[in-house]
DNA sequence: TTTTAATTTGATAAAAATTCGCAAAAAAAT
DNA sequence: ATTTTTTTGCGAATTTTTATCAAATTAAAA
């Protein structure tokens, strides 16, 4: 982790900006939520865990920043707040994600599906691709063992 | 169009609603503007040229009841604004987005390009998929062609 | 056709998410 | 040590969306 917090550290400094106290926190709980799909706020009440002094628009500054300088993915699921998403290491753009409709749990797939796909979108309609977004709505495999369970009870109360 | 209405004003009364004058009215600009992804706000400007007298809430109502029933997709290209955007005739969910960086501009693409990419889904993590979203951001092709000429440009300078 | 009940609407207030403005603090450059 | 540049924290302001609620509209019942 430390390692990692150092190549974007470098990524900052080639781009004149600095890892600022506030700014590593930010990062800190990024790295330890990867897994997570969280919003500015969500970010902004961990990162204060570790330093309680920090503004909630610092928060999102860096946020823009990590975005821009593309060591962050912003994504928006459809419910009103942005998430913050940090890239995989040496990954550029190919990461998708599943989003249960009933129970809204976010699954991550970190597979490249759509190189075929991209291949076809350059070709036929002319237009460069630099990244995209891909996102499937559905039932996760829990949900779906959870709705034949309920159904059997049903049956036999 | 007359009849593309007709068929909505089915579907709204096959769930117990009505196709009220803002209703219809909202239908018919989103109907004339079926290429564009307008936003809430702009959608009821539009409205307000048919229909002055009509409220940026009734509007805010009606999109969201057409969402739920499935008639208009509700999409999000990360500018903080919902857009909205009436579905095909007979399609499912295959529609697709090219939103260029440079110029953002958002082409539609309606062509199913997913269906092995689903199937993969499907199997390899056990979901069911029921909708998706894809969205390339990318440069399209008159910004191609803007900057190739630009360059051209400058070396003549 | 009047009465009654249910839906829908418009206006405005409220909420939620994000950005802005600016003076103070921190860091880097001179 | 001073000056310049960047970054921060705070609160106010903006923007987008939702909630409230009485009035208007529509459908159903009598």
């Amino acid at each position: 982790m430390r390692q990692r917090i150092n190549q974007i550290k470098k990524e900052l400094h080639a781009q004149g900006y600095k890892l600022t106290p506030q700014r590593e926190a930010t990062l800190t709980v990024l790295l330890e939520r990867e897994e997570d799909h969280l919003s500015a706020e969500e970010v902004f009440l961990l990162v204060k865990e570790k330093a309680p002094e920090i503004g909630l628009a610092t928060v999102y500054r860096t946020l823009d920043l990590l975005t821009e300088l593309g060591i962050v993915d912003k994504i928006n699921f459809g419910d009103g707040v942005a998430r913050y998403d940090l890239r995989k290491e040496g990954i550029d753009h190919f990461h998708h994600h599943l989003v249960c409709m009933e129970c809204g749990s976010v699954e991550e797939i970190i597979e490249d599906l759509l190189v075929d796909v991209e291949k076809i979108v350059e070709e036929k309609w002319q237009f460069r691709v630099k990244d995209h977004r891909l996102t499937f709505h559905g039932v996760c495999k829990n949900c779906q063992e959870a709705a034949l369970k309920s159904r059997k009870k049903v049956k036999i109360d």
